[in-house]
DNA sequence: ATGCGTGCAAACGATTTGCAGAGAA
DNA sequence: TTCTCTGCAAATCGTTTGCACGCAT
């Protein structure tokens, strides 16, 4: 039964890219795509394959150093995780995310633990348009 | 500019089609796709396209009357939508889908208000791996 | 020297759309 | 009859993958 499929020597290789990729998505103060990351990483003058940064953002996702986000069907945000896990106010017309705290950990915990769930994700985020957007009028666009 | 650009005479036709596919999503008892629809309409005897279904799925989601979730990239889930806004505990390996409370609709009012956000939709849903699932180890390959 | 990570381009797969014909009003 | 809805198939488009080469180790 696959025996020590988790040994300890896992490569993982240190690039020129997957360090561009990281600094990218650390920098960035909210959700991006990873078509517009690829984007702004060649407008920095990274020179890297799309099929590259899906990889990493992937890689990076499911070692849980990234956050992914659902916004659209056929879109997905990918965000910096830091150290804890807290949910977002998006913008769905400028984008722009806001950390928001969600009382509602304990409430997930009670929930699960009633109906024998393990393994428990939550997703918990509100959508909305910010005020400048409304504003600007953009938001009787946005959907 | 475009006068009377919502007038009151939407025809919308009644077919046997989309009696069927409203028919399915009410009789489901969780989250389908709409893949998984065209099939089980099929099964049932009935004979339509699979773009019919999306259309039909997608006019319902537009009107409020079903729901759409994003389990995972590329894989839209669409629900019959009753009356009220309800959230889900939603098992990643059997698809099971249990409705639950969550207590954070004025806490979304409150945050909402307080950054000045609008038009506001909501997402909480909370995943995981049920009793039966976790018995039979299936838990362990769904991710 | 050894292989993992990368780039390119083709492959994928869910969803959307154009167009001609069928059925509802 | 008129005009919407349907069906089929081709087109989209974000994302994934195969393969050969370059670079980190």
């Amino acid at each position: 039964m696959v025996p020590d499929s988790h040994a300890p020597g896992r490569a993982h290789r240190h690039t020129a890219q997957k360090a561009a990729i990281r600094a990218a998505l650390e920098h960035s103060d909210s959700f991006v795509s990873a078509q517009d990351l690829h984007a702004a990483l060649r407008d920095d003058g990274v020179t890297l394959g799309l099929a590259t940064v899906y990889r990493n953002l992937n890689e990076m996702a499911e070692s849980g150093e990234a956050d992914v986000l659902q916004a659209e069907p056929n879109v997905q945000l990918y965000r910096f995780c830091g150290e804890e896990h807290h949910h977002h106010l998006y913008c769905v017309s400028c984008g722009r995310t806001i950390e928001i705290e969600a009382p509602i950990e304990e409430w997930v915990d009670a929930v699960t633990a009633e109906h024998g769930f393990t393994r428990v994700r939550h997703v918990v985020d509100v959508f909305g348009v910010c005020a400048d957007c409304r504003a600007s009028g953009r938001g009787d666009e946005a959907h």
